[in-house]
Order: structure tokens, then sequence, then C-alpha cells
DNA sequence: CGTCGGTCGTAC
DNA sequence: GACGTACGACCGACGT
């Protein structure tokens, strides 16, 4: 049997479950398709570091109650663990280096003699270390005559171009030489920073390819490489800005004018290129291994309990007790790819490791009525699992020239999705409940069995419907389109966003004070109680509305603005408020959220995420940037494309208002469409029964409101408060309106009477939603039925419109071999980044593909815009 | 100390 | 009650 996976999205080495239950032949969960990382320990380093720091923090030694010294078997372990937690690493090593000389003492055998000699309770706990790496299944590589910095420095050269990308955990400033695209160093005694090339010119003063040079001329202490003398940290650095290479240096000593650089130089030459050839990572080490030996592989845990229980290390084993697993069918689990069992169907469930699971996922498998299977997840046991094609299917999804899978695939949540059209009710364990009558196991096996009998449920249910297209055409393509987009990410400047944090936390402190000097006393003013209070008890400013369900004084943003001309406190609070709220939600939160590795912030797009058919985005939701306010639009200009690329954002222009005027046929909307007109201030001049030269910003603002107001359909009164009218002038707009665009009228009323007598609505292509209060007793209720009723073929046409439009672009690209990428959709506008020279083709070729996904009776129009940052790209 | 409903505010 | 679809920050009541 072949089984195919489909491998998607992203965010699973946050530890955050992600999974997509599917049954098929396709399997997907959502794992970044970034390249594999192999995390190389500098052992020693890190041990003696952190044993010293100890000592010097005055903490009393760690023992056990049999007295042995285990602080640095617990801190090295405890740090290995949090790496596999935090990082979820494919691949890791640890690297130490053997007793004895190495060549460096050949050519110097003063090297390293400064070192202090290793005390005794440190060296006496090294086994117990490498006993833990070895119940862990940890590698751990040594070589005699080697230091473990070439070792590392072997591996990062073939490393390069391999797909693997190599993190070296270390805080040795040394190792920052060997940082290049795909090779970078994580300090995890300074809060784990992360070194790339740019951090390395940065913290050194000059790029990697420099460091060994600015060794060799400024010394080390520690390793006792002598360097020149009288030339320091800072000369060192100016040296090398102006020369180059030492070599280069040296042949320029004789007119460097500062004499005590100049005779140091000329004098110490041979000392120099010494301390050069001392300095200098060995990229040769002969070193006989494969990168799949180095694959993380589950935890003997039995092995590890017992030194647990030896060291009397009590927290650590306690993560080791398994959780309990129900068991509602045959449950076996496989342990090898000759077990796998033939069958037609498989239902497959990846669970991600989770954070507490020690870096251990968990694969279930069902295949039939009465069996289901678990396995372990890791990567060696995909390897081993062979037949999952589990890298064909990251290959497909990176560049998506992979041959289609040969059977039916079917995805149990967007079945749910198109029948429900309830996002609240696609999750796994509720369609359980509904569909199965039953309650999730815990287990992946028990996961898969409920995803095997809830497609055998719900296929049925689909075939032969409108439903199976939208499926066919629409949800099931867009799948690894998304998949793509939340694999590339978007960049996000994150020392513009700090600077800009720390701009509005000053203006913050000085409105608060200001507040608390109206109010007479502190509060917080971000809690509408305490706000309330003090506005109209205190300060008994008169209160205007009252909140829905607590019935407290409303403090809400239209109720401040009424109340700021006459009450300074309002408007302090309004701006406030604002600041406060970008400031949170962006430009703190968004910083937070880029991955280290790609960095760059990978959104989630859920197909299952709003009830019309539109995406939802979340962690973070790149679906509400700010746009309106000018402080609004600083915070999108920290979205930019890669270096010298471009962003491009395609914007369908009105088009709900084009879809209500080709569904309703009204011949003012669909003529003003079709000549081009500016929709709002023809519906002004129709409205307001002016010529439409005649029409101030005013009206054009008011029929604006009323042009929204239609698609959502607002009532009176809620215009009325958008645009602070009274009811009576709401009111007539709104008649007016419908008397000029009578077709409108009767469209809606039509569809109204439809959805009464269906029980459900639909977009063009067949994607229904329910609405079942149409008919209920309670005006409200059946008020808010009849609105969602209007609005929902509106919404949801566009988003399939958007969706159709995303999958041809998406074939486009790859057909045509271009480097251009999606990055986001935003409803009704897609933004992409191009490399200069495609910037042209990739604006055309959006905009026809958006403008051509259907034909209707008045024309879409798409404008497209550049920038380098998505402020300036509108 | 965690969960959850309420309020408020971003987007389209 | 009053404008459709989302996500999420913050607060504070409530239950453990």
């Amino acid at each position: 049997m072949t089984l195919w996976l489909w491998q998607f999205g992203c965010k699973l080495r946050k530890g955050e479950p992600n999974l997509r239950p599917v049954f098929g032949w396709i399997v997907y969960d959502c794992q970044r398709m970034a390249a594999r990382r192999l995390f190389l320990v500098d052992s020693f380093n890190f041990i003696f570091r952190a044993f010293h720091a100890r000592q010097r923090s005055g903490m009393p030694p760690m023992r056990t109650s049999r007295g042995n010294s285990t602080e640095a078997v617990y801190i090295f372990h405890n740090m290995i663990r949090r790496l596999q937690n935090t990082y979820k690493p494919e691949y890791l090593a640890a690297v130490f280096e053997t007793m004895g000389g190495t060549f460096r003492d050949e050519v110097f055998p003063a090297y390293k003699a400064n070192r202090t000699e290793t005390p005794p309770e440190l060296l006496d706990q090294i086994p117990l270390v490498e006993k833990l790496l070895n119940a862990q299944r940890i590698p751990v590589l040594q070589l005699k005559g080697y230091e473990a910095d070439d070792i590392i420095g072997t591996l990062a050269g073939r490393a390069a171009g391999s797909g693997v990308d190599l993190v070296i955990v270390s805080s040795d400033k040394d190792m920052l030489q060997l940082v290049n695209e795909h090779v970078r160093m994580l300090n995890p005694m300074k809060d784990d920073m992360l070194y790339g090339p740019a951090e390395v010119v940065e913290f050194m003063g000059v790029p990697p390819e420099r460091v060994v040079d600015l060794l060799a001329l400024k010394g080390d202490s520690v390793d006792n490489i002598p360097g020149a003398p009288g030339i320091g940290d800072k000369g060192a650095r100016d040296l090398i800005a102006q020369y180059g290479a030492v070599e280069s240096v040296l042949e320029h000593a004789a007119e460097i004018t500062r004499k005590t650089y100049r005779e140091s130089l000329l004098n110490h030459r041979e000392q120099v290129l010494l301390s050069k050839q001392l300095a200098k990572i060995a990229l040769d080490a002969p070193l006989d291994i494969k990168l799949e030996d180095l694959a993380v592989q589950a935890p003997d845990r039995e092995a590890l309990a017992a030194i647990y229980k030896d060291l009397e290390f009590f927290s650590f084993l306690k993560d080791l007790e398994p959780a309990p697993q129900p068991v509602a069918r045959a449950e076996r689990v496989i342990s090898g790819a000759s077990e796998l069992p033939e069958g037609e169907l498989a239902a497959l469930v990846l669970h991600p490791p989770e954070e507490a699971a020690l870096g251990e996922g968990q694969l279930g498998l069902c295949v039939s009525e009465t069996e289901c299977f678990s396995a372990p997840w890791d990567l060696r046991s995909s390897l081993q699992y062979n037949a999952l094609a589990v890298y064909d299917w990251k290959s497909y999804l990176l560049d998506g020239t992979q041959e289609a899978p040969p059977g039916p695939v079917h995805d149990v949540m967007l079945y749910a999705f198109l029948l429900l059209a309830d996002p609240s009710a696609c999750a796994l364990d509720s369609l359980v409940a509904r569909y199965l009558d039953g309650k999730l196991g815990g287990s992946a096996a028990q996961a898969a069995a409920a995803i095997y009998d809830l497609a055998q449920k719900l296929r049925p249910q689909i075939e032969g419907t409108l439903l199976a297209g939208v499926y066919q055409t629409i949800d099931l393509p867009l799948a690894p389109v998304l998949a793509r987009m939340e694999s590339h990410g978007i960049r996000v400047d994150s020392g513009y966003m700090k600077t800009l944090s720390a701009g509005m936390q000053g203006e913050l402190d000085r409105l608060a004070n200001e507040i608390y000097a109206l109010a007479g006393h502190p509060f917080n003013i971000n809690s509408p109680p305490q706000l309330g209070k003090v506005m109209f008890d205190e300060m008994k400013i008169p209160a205007m509305g009252k909140t829905g369900k607590t019935r407290s004084h409303s403090t809400a943003a239209d109720v401040l603005e009424a109340l700021a001309p006459d009450h300074p406190i309002a408007a302090k609070v309004l701006e406030y408020r604002q600041i406060a709220k970008l400031k949170g939600t962006y430009a703190d939160a968004l910083p937070e959220l880029i991955d280290p590795f790609t960095r760059r912030v990978h959104t989630t797009f859920n197909a299952a995420g709003a009830a019309t058919g539109r995406l939802s985005s979340s962690n973070p939701n790149l679906q509400n940037i700010p746009i309106r306010t000018s402080l609004g639009r600083d915070i999108r200009a920290a979205f930019i494309p890669e270096d010298g690329w471009v962003l491009i954002s395609a914007d369908y222009s009105q088009i709900e208002l084009r879809l209500l005027a080709h569904f309703s046929g009204d011949r003012v909307l669909t003529g003003s469409f079709q000549k081009g007109e500016d929709i709002h201030t023809r519906t002004a001049a129709e409205v307001f029964g002016v010529p439409p030269l005649m029409v101030t910003p005013e009206l054009r603002r008011n029929a604006k409101a009323v042009n929204f107001g239609i698609v959502y359909g607002q009532t009176p009164f809620g215009l009325a408060a958008q645009l602070g009218i009274s009811r009576q002038e709401a009111d007539q707009y709104i008649h007016s309106y419908f008397e000029r665009y009578s077709g409108v009228k009767k469209w809606i009323d039509a569809t109204i009477a439809q959805v009464r007598q269906d029980g459900f609505t639909r977009t063009i292509h067949g994607r229904q939603r329910a609405i079942p209060d149409i008919n209920a007793r309670h005006p409200s209720a059946r008020s808010f039925a009849e609105r969602t009723a209007v609005n929902t073929p509106l919404q949801g046409t566009a988003a399939d419109l958007i969706k159709l439009a995303m999958i041809a672009i998406d074939r486009d690209l790859i057909d045509r071999g271009m480097r251009t990428r999606m990055l986001l959709q935003v409803h009704d506008e897609l933004v992409l980044e191009s490399p200069p020279e495609e910037v042209d083709a990739a604006r055309k070729l959006v905009k026809e593909r958006m403008e051509g996904v259907v034909r209707l009776k008045v024309p879409l129009l798409v404008e497209t815009c550049t920038g380098s940052n998505w402020r300036d790209a509108k």
C-alpha cells in the first residue's frame, strides 16, 4: 500500500497541536517546510561556563544524598531538554573534545596553557553527562587530536548546500567564524541569542570570514593566542576594515601611520600568522559520520528513569510518566515499515511532538472498522516508514512540481466545514461528538479511527451535491496554496517596530499622567469599569449608554467621541486607547512572533475559519493590521519584503458591491460599474438628488456609509449612530436609496424570501450556509438572520472568487518558474513579494487572474501597487 | 492560579 | 436590540 502524507502549514515546532483530520490517501499535519536543522552542542564549553557561573553565584553545590556533585550534569541536561522542547531540532549531537593534545599543540606548545585545571568534582560528572546522552539516544561526537570546534567546523562545511541548516550551540566567540547563511550560533548562556552574519558584524565588528583575522591581531588570553602586542579589539577592527585579511594587513604594515601598530606588526609578523593558524577552526577533520546517524530519536525511557532516580532528579522523573491512553477499538503499536497493514484506504494522524513530551510525536493509523495502530513519530521513524514518503510531500509543497496523489483525497475538516458552515463545529472533538456520538480518545490511533469513521459518514453527504464541486475546485486545491503562504511567512522589521513601541510608551506615560491629573487620582485606564466609575460617578460627566450584558456605563469610542468636545478626559482616553491598542496588539506582539530561524512571521490561515467561507488568520492575525489612522499605518510599514525585493499589493475594488450589482441586476448599480464611475459619488448623487459634480466630500462619505450598510443589512438606527445623524434622517437616506436602487431592494426581499423557504443561502459556486433563525419568533433574532441571509452570498462569493484567483496565481507562479511568492490574503487583497526583475510580470499576472476569475454582469477591477513596505504598497 | 465571559478595538 | 465576518488584548468574576 502506498500511503501519502501531505505535510502542511506551520507552528508545529512551537508545540501547538494543530493537526488537521484527514482521511484517505492523503494526510496532512502542519509542519513548516523550512530546512531541517542540525544542532551541534559545544558540550564542554557549556559545561565549564555553566559550572563556573553557578560557583560564582555563591549557590550551595548541588549534591545527591550520597554526596555526589550533580550540578554540571543537571544544568547540561536541562539545557539539552530545553533545546529539544523549544526548537524541536530534526538532528542533534553533543560534541566533546578528547583528552590529550591536538595539532595546535604541535605548532604552538603553549596553546591554551592559560587554562586552569578542571576541578575534580566537575571532571567526575562528565561520565554522567555521557550516560544521560546515551539514554536520550543523542550521539556523542569526539575525535582524537581535534577539538570540538574542529568537529563542528567540519560538519559546518558539509552542511553547506545539503539542505540542512546548522545551529552551533555555544558561547565561544571563536565559533562565530563558522557563521554563514546556513550556519548560525545559538548562545544558551545569553538568552538564546542567535547569531547570523548580521549579528556577527554587530557583535564582533567584522563579518564572520574576518573573525579569524580579528583574533589573530588582538589575540585571545583564554586560549593563549598571542596576537600582535599593542593591538587590541578596536585597533584590530580598524586595520581589518582598512586592509582586510591579516596577510593583507601585514603587507601594508610599513605604511600604517600609527607607530605602535606599525612596529608591532613589523616585529611580530610570524607570531601574528601563527595566531591566525591557531584561531582557525579546522574544516577537514576525518569524521566518519552520516547525517542520518544524528537524527533525533525517542529516548530510552527506562534508562532515563533509572538515571534520574540515581541522580535524584525527581522533577525530570515526573515528566517521564506516560499519559493514560483510552482504547476504544483494537489498538496496537507498530514498530516497523514491514508491519504496515495492507489496505485500500487509511486514515492517518500525526500528533506533533508537544512541549512536555520529550520531543516525541505520535503517528496514528486506521485501516479498517476494527483496527487502528500507533507508533512513535520522530524523524527516525519517518525514515523507517519510508512508505509514508514524508519528504516527497515536503518537496511537493515546496516547489509544487510533484505529481498529485493517485487516489481520492478526503479531508474531514473541510467536509464538515462545507456541510455545517460553522467554524466552531469543525474541531475534531466536536465532530466526534456530533457524528459518532462519542468522545475523542487521547491517542493518535484513536484520532485516526475517528477520522476513518467520520469520513465514511461525511463523504456520502457531500457526494452528488454542489458542495462536492466546491470541495474539488476550491477548498481542496487551496490547501497546498495556503501551506506555501504560511511556510513563506512575511518579514517584519523588528528594530523599527521596537523603536515605534518605545515612542508609544512615552506617549502613554504622558497621557496617563494627564488623565490621572484630571481624575484626581491614578486608576487603571485599561479597565472600562474603573474608567466608567471615574468619569460618570466621580467626575459626574453625564453618561450616554449602558453596555449590553453588565448594564454598566459604556466607555466605548463613540460615547467618548461625543463627550470629547466638552470633557478633555474623554479625548485623552481615546488617544490613550488608540496607542495602547496599537502597541499591545501589534508593536509589541509581532516581533515576539518572528521565527528566529526563518526571521519571518508565519501566520496560520484557517480554511474553516469563517461561516461565510472567508479565511481567517491567527497567531498572529495578519488580516487586521491597521491602516485607517496615521499611527496605524506606521505599524503596516514594518512589513517589508526580502532584501532588494518589492512588495506587491493587489486589491479588488468594491468587490461586494459589484457582486450586489451582479446578483440584483439593478440598472443604476450595474450601469455605474460598467461606466467605471466612482460608486460612492454616484450613490450620493442618486440618494441626495444632486448632480455628481455637486457631491461634496461630506455627501460622498454619507453615501459610502449607506453602501456599506446595504451590504451588511444596516438598520436606520445603526446608520444614524454611524453618521451621527438622527434616526429620521437615516430613515430618509435608506428610503431614497431603495427608491433609486429598486433592483437592489427587490433582490434583498427575494433573497430573504428564498432563505425563508429553503432555510439556507448559497454562493455562486454552491457553498451553502444554513440560517435556521430566519423564521424565529424573536424579532431581533429574525432580523439578525435576515441580515445574515443578505450578507452571506455577497461575502461568501467574494471569498470563493479570491480563493479561485489564489489557486490560479499559485499555479502560474510555479508553472513559469517565478520566484515571486504569495504571502498574505486579506479578504479582498493579496500581498506578494517579488524580485525586481519579476515585478512587472507578477503585477500583470495577478491582476489578470483576479479580474478574470469569473465573468459577471459588471467588470471586476483590481488595483495593484508596489512598495518597499506594506504601507507604501497601497 | 487557570478558565471564561464581557468589553473594546483592529481589519475587510 | 439596533451592521455582516473574524482575532485578540485586557479585565475581573468565578471555581479550583
